[in-house]
DNA sequence: CGCTTGCTTGGAGTGCACTCCAAGGTTCTA
DNA sequence: TAGAACCTTGGAGTGCACTCCAAGCAAGCG
């Protein structure tokens, strides 16, 4: 399943990475200078993952310090957190990156990036619909063993 | 995506394959003894998933014609279509062998089973709440591109 | 200063769900 | 009865999304 990787728990304010500057969330610690594992351990992802990521072109290049080590900002914060929505949306990695390409194209891309979400979004409802088709499937089926599916949920 | 695979185009009556002998139905060509291109072409599967599931216990055994093909009946085909269901569902297929397995092992099962289902069924719904979880962002970013979401669907 | 913990890299490995292959036997149509 | 099209098997290969590894610097604390 593809579902629920704790993405970012305790995020509070509405997250706003569209393209282009919006004005940074302080995080956590405040600094806009995270390395790895504070990345890691606040988005849920592996550090492993993280490096991936930028690997294949799902991150902007990330900051380094003068060593070489990773310093993420709270901009690259929002970033991932916007990637994990993508994410969980079932949209595979590769046209994650697509996207990411055309956020560092600049505002040229706009109309592209709008389509590539608008897609998206129709791929969710799909997949909601096929969702529901099978919740009624499922639900005869319970009935049919003896029990109701529970009133709550 | 999991999403789509077009799976079994054409059914019309309601499918009922719960563990004991429902009345079969009768398919396409009436016969209750298809070959695995037959059932391919009818479920959307491809013949090799179809001999892969039969060898990893998500199909009952398969009848054999008398030198060893394959004669798939309507019972067969109504297991295929809930299978696709559940596969739909997003439920690992180890879990669905499970769930065959619990089937094969007979009706002192079926609590087990009912459990097994409810499990998907939460997940199910999880999973449409993190999808429109998703969409309320997607929205969100649509709106930020300068055009509203289509108004229909 | 030394020590532990953390970070770097390229490349290899994992798990899932198929998907395909080769070599040969079977079935159907003309 | 020939030939095309279809079926059989075990095992190997594919694509995706990670996940891990080894060898070697870097950072922070007493």
């Amino acid at each position: 399943m593809i579902q629920s990787t704790p993405v970012a728990t305790g995020v509070t304010t509405p997250v706003d990475v569209c393209t282009v500057a919006p004005p940074a969330h302080p995080r956590p610690d405040g600094q806009d200078r995270y390395t790895i594992s504070e990345v890691a351990a606040w988005t849920g992802l592996s550090a492993h993952t993280l490096r991936w990521y930028e690997r294949i072109g799902l991150m902007p290049h990330v900051d380094r310090s003068h060593t070489g080590q990773r310093r993420f900002t709270n901009r690259d914060l929002d970033w991932l957190v916007f990637v994990g929505k993508l994410r969980l949306t079932g949209m595979p990695v590769a046209a994650m990156v697509r996207y990411a390409e055309l956020v560092r194209a600049g505002e040229s891309t706009f109309e592209e990036r709008r389509e590539l979400l608008e897609t998206t979004r129709r791929d969710v409802l799909a997949r909601i619909a096929e969702l529901n088709g099978t919740l009624a499937v499922l639900d005869h089926k319970i009935g049919f063993y003896g029990s109701r599916p529970p009133a709550a949920d």
